[in-house]
DNA sequence: ATAGGGTTAG
């Protein structure tokens, strides 16, 4: 009772057995007591008569066979003789739908003659068998409109056949019609058969209000009242609910094979594999069996979640239980099992196969042969078969077996096996290779040579992809457009423009026209070259032909030419491709903006990016990002603040990109506080701050005298799980050295060391003049010993050099240092550096 | 059988 309790809670109901009054009367109680399982209406026919028996066999006759004018007569006679079970037993003997349906209505207008329950549902039967969904439906107005009265039991199986039939609202109307006129009062078999109906419209709503009506005449739910609220939640996806259900099945031990597989289908369709796994595991508790078709449906299930693991844990159950293998089960495991390249598992499946008799199809063996280990394998697999297979299948294997080499990267392999078969010499002898007797089973075909040339072409052997695209033709084999879009692609990377123009042209004198494919490959090599010009004209080319040029190729022609400081030119070509009717990507557009802000044209930049806002483009974060760092680096911050408060307007969620450099903007304007607001305000909008940040801020607290702060920065960034890169402490330490505190700064400086960080030289030169300044000359003589070498002085910077002239002039004049020093001008370097011919 | 691009710190 517990348990029924929880479906009830489900139903949100607790004493609903007084709301509703019982529809029925002591008198027709008996009905109730029995639920009779089997649909169909129990006809026990009284004997027939001889005349009755000639009546039916007229009527059988003559609509079976003769149906004209001359019988009319005879028909008007018959149909005053005519009693519901005489049209039973015609209805019964009439095979065609058709035909029967013809009689039935027929009947129907035969004066003093009214259908019953029983032909009712004859004819419903038929009808819901070969799914005359209109004719059902008029056959529930005539149940309506002559008032027939209808058994519980009879009226169960008509709703069970419009259910059947999806008419999901005419059985739900029907049945509320019949027990508010008192024609039917229904039983708990006539509700089973409604929540049945219900169940396959699939209206979870509908079938719980149902059920609350079944409760609240205090009905014991049977397993076919259960079945179809389990069906109806599996199908709506209520998880929850339909385990409420099913639990309580269980509990009343209702639960057999096929209560199993609907919930087991369902959590495999949910993607619930382990749950079905789990409860597929709990079947043997349960003592029952699960039948074959559902174990099918459940390893074609989890195989499509991608679990193989659970599906071959199904598939040795069920070969213990000794059920008869599918070839299907198989071809999916296999197939999932190559994809992931678990072999051993999918060469087991095939020794399985081969034991239990399965013949493998094309299909399986060419998924085997793609992730075999080796080339005994292939042979294992393609072993006896040569013969067996017609020509179109032994085509699929060979070229299975050129995809596995070129994907193993066995290229050469590859090369010579097609070389072998179409008789081409491949410079190297092939008879002795294992894979010989594979250059018996088939002819080279265009797929053959786009999987060898595609392979060739991507481990960089692009002369002998061109040399056997050129053979080719010598052996009569068909080239095709994926053959001269990988070449030119290929010729393209490599810069060879001329001869991807060469292809080109012979594609367009071809029957393979080029495609967008192939414009936007030479289209990319232009890019890459950054030729604007040649890249305009191939844009124009594209207009004529409608193909669209690849954002990433015009992009990186941007960048390209920005970064030779040609941002103008580059603004130019997006202004011709908007010519020429394109509109290039808002990524375009930013790259230019930011080649304008790098070369100095801050407000060139601002004129473009509120040109394309006035355009109607909508400019993206990082397209903000570039116009906010442009003004910061310009020192215009509260403009930068403004383009935040805009970006923020627009929805756009600033990144910590925008927050740096706004952060970097106040710290460079010297107002570090400000910056530190932008710190808490990114943490309060969970934009973690990153080392960039940091590292920003700590530069920025030493730059305004805050040394400490600055420390306790890093410290902070540390417990933040943020890790201090070099130029962190590279900040730290020359920030460190600018506010007089070379010691501190030292401290780091082995901190880097311990990291096994390298700081540039001019950090050194930093820290030996702080020491100088701070009067340490012995630490900045200590230092300038350390670090002073050939090498050191040659990575050392413009700006570094003078002050290193300047503290080693210092250490040598001073008392205390003046001998160290000498002893290393000596030495050699530092001399020829610095030319001091004036120390003496 | 066809991509995924532009921004920040010493």
């Amino acid at each position: 009772m517990a348990s029924f309790y929880r479906l009830k809670k489900l139903l949100n109901i607790y004493q609903c057995t007084h709301i509703l009054q019982r529809p029925f009367t002591k008198s027709n109680l008996s009905t109730l007591s029995s639920t009779p399982i089997s649909p169909k209406p129990i006809n026990t026919l009284p004997s027939i008569s001889q005349e009755n028996s000639r009546i039916i066999y007229r009527l059988v006759y003559i609509f079976t066979k003769n149906l004209d004018s001359s019988k009319t007569q005879e028909l008007d006679e018959l149909g005053s003789k005519i009693t519901t079970s005489i049209v039973e037993n015609v209805l019964g003997k009439i095979k065609n739908w058709r035909k029967a349906h013809l009689f039935f209505n027929w009947a129907k207008n035969q004066e003093g003659y009214f259908h019953n329950c029983h032909t009712f549902n004859i004819m419903a039967e038929c009808l819901s068998g070969v799914r005359q969904i209109a004719s059902m439906r008029s056959l529930v107005n005539d149940v309506v409109k002559f008032q027939c009265c209808f058994t519980p039991h009879g009226l169960g199986f008509f709703i069970r056949c419009l259910g059947s039939q999806g008419l999901v609202n005419e059985a739900n109307e029907l049945f509320d019609h019949m027990k508010r006129m008192g024609l039917c009062v229904p039983n708990s078999f006539t509700y089973n058969c409604l929540l049945d109906a219900i169940s396959k419209g699939g209206d979870v709503g509908l079938i719980e209000l149902r059920l609350k009506e079944m409760c609240s005449y205090g009905w014991e739910l049977d397993k076919y009242a259960y079945m179809p609220v389990l069906q109806c939640y599996c199908n709506a996806r209520k998880f929850e609910n339909a385990l409420v259900v099913f639990n309580e099945m269980h509990e009343k031990e209702l639960v057999d094979a096929h209560v199993l597989s609907i919930l087991l289908v369902s959590f495999s369709k949910w993607g619930k594999v382990d749950k079905a796994f789990e409860l597929v595991e709990r079947i043997g508790d349960l003592n029952i069996s699960l039948n074959e078709k559902t174990c099918f449906v459940l390893i074609h299930g989890f195989v499509r979640e991608g679990r193989t693991d659970k599906a071959l844990q199904l598939l040795d159950k069920m070969k213990k239980m000794g059920f008869v293998m599918d070839i299907s089960v198989y071809g999916v495991l296999i197939e999932e099992l190559s994809r992931n390249k678990e072999i051993e598992k999918a060469m087991q499946l095939y020794e399985d196969m081969n034991v239990s008799g399965i013949r493998p199809d094309i299909k399986i063996l060419s998924d085997l042969i793609s992730c075999v280990r080796d080339e005994r394998d292939m042979i294992r697999i393609l072993e006896g078969r040569y013969e067996n297979l017609d020509r179109k299948a032994r085509m699929l294997l060979y070229n299975s077996v050129l995809k596995r080499l070129i994907n193993n990267v066995s290229t050469d392999k590859a090369y010579q096996l097609l070389c072998a078969s179409a008789c081409l010499d491949s410079g190297s002898d092939f008879n002795e290779d294992n894979l010989f007797p594979v250059k018996e089973l088939a002819c080279p075909n265009t797929v053959s040579f786009e999987l060898v040339i595609d392979g060739l072409c991507r481990a960089d052997r692009l002369e002998l992809a061109l040399s056997l695209f050129r053979e080719m033709d010598h052996i009569g084999c068909k080239r095709s457009v994926l053959l001269y879009n990988n070449l030119i692609d290929s010729l393209s990377r490599s810069g060879r423009l001329n001869e991807c123009y060469e292809l080109f042209n012979e594609m367009k004198q071809s029957e393979f026209q080029p495609t967008h494919y192939t414009y936007n490959s030479i289209f990319g090599c232009l890019c890459r070259q950054g030729d604007d010009a040649g890249a305009l004209s191939m844009v124009k080319e594209m207009r004529v032909h409608g193909h669209q040029p690849w954002i990433k190729y015009y992009t990186l022609l941007m960048q390209k030419l920005c970064k030779d400081g040609q941002a103008v030119k580059a603004s130019n070509f997006l202004a011709d491709m908007v010519q020429e009717g394109y509109l290039p990507d808002v990524v375009s557009y930013s790259a230019v903006i930011n080649g304008l802000v790098k070369i100095k044209q801050l407000d060139e930049a601002l004129n473009l990016f509120r040109g394309i806002c006035a355009r109607g483009y909508c400019p993206d974060v990082v397209a903000y990002n570039i116009i906010i760092n442009g003004l910061c680096k310009d020192k215009r911050v509260l403009e930068a603040q403004d383009f935040l408060d805009e970006m923020i307007d627009k929805g756009l969620a600033p990144s910590v990109v925008t927050y740096n450099s706004l952060i970097d903007g106040w710290c460079k304007t010297g107002d570090v506080d400000r910056a530190i607001v932008y710190l808490t305000r990114m943490t309060e909008k969970e934009r973690e701050p990153n080392v960039i940040t940091y590292t920003t801020l700590i530069d920025g607290l030493c730059n305004s005298g805050k040394p400490d702060d600055a420390i306790r920065l890093l410290v902070k960034m540390e417990t933040n799980g943020c890790s201090p890169n070099r130029i962190t402490f590279m900040a730290l330490i020359s920030g460190l050295c600018k506010c007089g505190k070379p010691d501190d700064a030292l401290i780091y400086l082995h901190e880097m060391e311990r990291k096994d960080m390298k700081p540039d030289p001019s950090i050194y030169i930093v820290l030996i003049d702080a020491f100088i300044k701070n009067t340490n000359p012995n630490e900045a003589c200590d230092l300038l010993q350390k670090v002073v070498r050939d090498e050191f002085l040659q990575d050392l910077n413009s700006k570094s050099r003078p002050i290193l002239k300047e503290a080693i002039l210092s250490l040598s004049v001073d008392p205390r240092t003046s001998s160290n020093v000498k002893i290393l001008l000596e030495e050699g370097p530092l001399t020829a550096l610095c030319n001091f011919s004036e120390i003496g």
